[in-house]
DNA sequence: CAGCTGTATCTTTTT
DNA sequence: GATACAGCTG
């Protein structure tokens, strides 16, 4: 089977047919990007006979390399093997496991997620003069993941003359933390990437095989690639220069991370025969959706430019919805939704939610909740971040890697077994004067003389259990090990019997998804004639993203952050929480980088929509605690006043405060105070208002006693059938019209 | 010396 | 509104 090109424009297919040489294309939002790189695929095996072995590509996420494989295998009609198509990290990952020796790890090695890498820190800089209460280990870790994506080493920061501030500890913190790992057998997100090029830097025939091996690269999101990505994607291309890589510098969202705009922005002088294609129709949204998202991009100043067009209808204009506070913000939404089901018959997974912050989520899930609206959440507290996964993936991390202190300490003790911090903490002084892992000092534990007979009783039977999983691994399934594990561990017989009946069951839920998804990942393995040990699935464990998990299939709203949205399209939008400090989100300073990232990420956020976008805000918000009014977000002022249509309460004036709020702030701000001040005086609430509540529904006010934010509010709800007392400044009660 | 209970301290975005 | 840590109790 032939394969045709015909569905692509001019530029798309020029940039498939280029097979030889540094590309970059530049490919705007919606411009058909994913189509043009699986195309690009299908090509080069199709027509030009390379082996998809050959092939490597690199995407911004697990779920789009699936995806993009499946691309790839539709349009050539058969199944693909070989082709490696992922992140970064588990592309590094998989390197580092056929590597791992020549780097003094084992293949066993355990990865550190950001939680581990905490706990290291910690462990690190106990030992270190590091004056703590200065800089906390989120702060160190945050400057040594930041230096690591540099590619910076120890001797680097030394080198660095008169260091001030934490910079006079950093390196020496940073050659600890890095002992402390190799001993561990652990590599964190940031060695991923790094030890691989430091791997084909010192061995030179290592770095040939992949070279030759990888005729073709091809990088996707490019923009939000950070030095030692760069740097790994150099050493491999550097012989053939057969490079393709795909981005947009108005998407580069992730300079938080370290990812460098100038690895795109100046990729025409690292590859200097590069060929550039520009892809600027766009196939996604409608013409009035487009023409917003291009006004407010357009006020950044570091860009190469771009004139993204479509061919698409006008459509709607963009529906502003302004709520009094937060919970009304998100009954607007609800409205909304209702409304694009209910009378413009949408399906509820047409339908994505996006906000800046995670704690956002919370309210507007109460009131889908609420009104039985089903969702799914995307981020937040992650699924392989829940306590209860983690206590079984820390057992079998240590199953596979005894060197593993982190993995062994977090478990030692849970369930309880009697074991406290001050016999590990003896264990570990001995382990440290030995030299041996600490999980042999375990089996060494009656050689510790201040520890009593019955205490190594109980370590050497922690001990025995462990010893006796790492044998049976060998031998029974991945799921079986874990179930058994769960089981004779005493893990399961703890959540069973936990206190809180729904907490109990959820988490036993979410323990049995986990042995499913290691049976599916078997599977999945057994299919791609890869193998399905207990290390690659812990591996896939570490690496997956919740993005990852996302399930498209049944029909609810998706709730996700607009990080998180980066590559995903839906027909109706809505953003939400448009105010200043929130969207753009402020900390410290107001610095000009961090508020030209802050209008990509809204770009980002505009360009999901195809059909519809709604931006909602709050004229109040509680944040951190304490209820604040708010300003509408500078990025409404940049788009076109005509592109907008206002409603809600009040509408008329909203829309014109903010139309003119950059020449009127002050005007824009009495009006916003007059607001707020009117919703806080005391007849708010009279005995005998209905008001709303997030959790308890519909109620009655019964009582009132006090005066002001500490004024106590009896409310009847009606529909659980009690009464509360609340406090009025906690209780987040919206008073409903009659 | 383990384990529980109450308080402090947050919440930017993620591989 | 959840988690981590300090301090108390048995």
């Amino acid at each position: 089977m032939a394969l045709t090109l015909d569905s692509l424009n001019p530029q798309q297919r020029a940039a498939v047919e280029r097979t030889e040489g540094p590309v970059l294309i530049l490919a705007g939002a919606g411009s058909g990007k994913t189509r043009t790189l699986t195309a690009r695929m299908a090509y080069l095996i199709e027509e030009k006979g390379v082996a998809p072995e050959n092939i490597l590509a690199v995407t911004f996420t697990n779920k789009a390399a699936r995806e993009m494989k499946e691309r790839v295998e539709s349009l050539i009609g058969s199944a693909v093997n070989g082709l490696w198509i992922g992140t970064f990290h588990s592309i590094c990952a998989r390197i580092m496991r056929i590597e791992a020796e020549v780097m003094g790890y084992t293949r066993s090695f355990t990865i550190y997620d950001v939680d581990d890498q905490a706990r290291a820190v910690k462990k690190v800089i106990s030992t270190l003069s590091v004056p703590q209460q200065l800089y906390t280990p989120k702060m160190i870790q945050n400057r040594l993941s930041r230096v690591k994506n540099q590619f910076l080493f120890p001797e680097d920061l030394y080198a660095i003359e008169d260091r001030q501030g934490l910079d006079e500890y950093l390196p020496s913190i940073y050659l600890s933390y890095q002992r402390f790992l190799k001993e561990n057998n652990a590599l964190d997100f940031d060695d991923l990437l790094i030890k691989p090029i430091e791997l084909f830097k010192e061995n030179p025939d290592i770095r040939k095989k992949y070279a030759d091996r990888f005729r073709y690269v091809m990088v996707d999101e490019y923009q939000d690639t950070n030095k030692a990505q760069y740097l790994f994607i150099k050493e491999l291309v550097k012989d053939h220069k057969n490079l393709c890589v795909v981005g947009d510098e108005d998407q580069a969202i992730y300079g938080w991370r370290g990812a460098d705009i100038s690895n795109i922005l100046d990729f025409k002088k690292d590859y200097k025969d590069a060929t550039v294609f520009k892809l600027e129709e766009n196939y996604r949204s409608n013409k009035n959706i487009l023409l917003a998202a291009n006004a407010v991009v357009k006020n950044n100043t570091e860009r190469l430019g771009k004139d993204l067009w479509t061919q698409r209808p006008d459509g709607e204009k963009l529906e502003v919805l302004v709520g009094q506070t937060d919970l009304d913000e998100a009954k607007k939404l609800l409205e909304k939704i209702h409304d694009e089901v209910f009378t413009r018959k949408r399906s509820f997974k047409d339908i994505a939610i996006l906000y800046r912050t995670n704690a956002q989520s919370r309210i507007i899930e109460d009131t889908l909740r609420r009104n039985a609206i089903s969702y799914k959440l995307v981020g937040g507290v992650k699924f392989y971040e829940r306590k209860e996964i983690k206590d079984i993936v820390s057992y079998l991390k240590l199953i596979v890697n005894q060197r593993d202190s982190i993995a062994l300490k977090r478990i030692i003790n849970f369930p309880l077994r009697g074991i406290g911090d001050t016999t590990v903490g003896k264990i570990e002084k001995f382990s440290e004067l030995e030299q041996i892992p600490l999980f042999e000092g375990l089996g060494r534990v009656e050689e510790v003389a201040s520890i009593s007979p019955a205490m190594s009783q109980r370590v050497t039977g922690f001990y025995n259990l462990i010893t006796k999983f790492i044998k049976l691994s060998t031998e029974i399934s991945a799921v079986e090990l874990a179930s058994t594990l769960a089981a004779e561990s005493g893990i399961m017989h703890h959540y069973q019997t936990e206190y809180d009946q729904y907490e109990s069951e959820s988490r036993v839920q979410n323990i049995q998804e986990l042995f499913r998804s290691i049976e599916e990942f078997d599977e999945r393995r057994r299919e791609e004639g890869r193998e399905a040990d207990l290390e690659s699935f812990l591996e896939e464990v570490s690496l997956m993203a919740d993005i990852d998990r996302m399930n498209t299939e049944d029909n609810s709203v998706t709730l996700m952050t607009l990080h998180a949205a980066k590559g995903l399209e839906f027909p109706v939008v809505f953003i939400t929480g448009l105010e200043m400090g929130l969207m753009p989100l402020q900390r410290n300073s107001a610095n000009l980088n961090e508020l030209e990232e802050e209008r990509r990420l809204m770009y980002v956020g505009m360009t999901r929509a195809e059909e519809r976008l709604y931006l909602s805000m709050s004229r109040s918000r509680r944040r951190n605690n304490s209820f604040n009014k708010t300003m509408p977000s500078l990025f409404l002022d940049e788009i076109p006043r005509d592109l907008l249509h206002v409603t809600g309460y009040n509408s008329a004036s909203a829309s014109s405060d903010y139309g003119r709020s950059r020449r009127h702030k002050t005007k824009v701000k009495s009006y916003l105070t007059r607001e707020v001040e009117n919703q806080s005086t005391d007849d708010t609430y009279k005995v005998g208002q209905k008001v709303y509540h997030a959790t308890f529904g519909k109620g009655i006010v019964r009582q009132l006693e006090g005066q002001g934010d500490r004024m106590k509010i009896s409310v009847d709800f009606t529909d659980e059938g009690i009464t509360k007392k609340l406090i009025k400044e906690f209780a987040n009660l919206t008073p409903l019209e009659e």
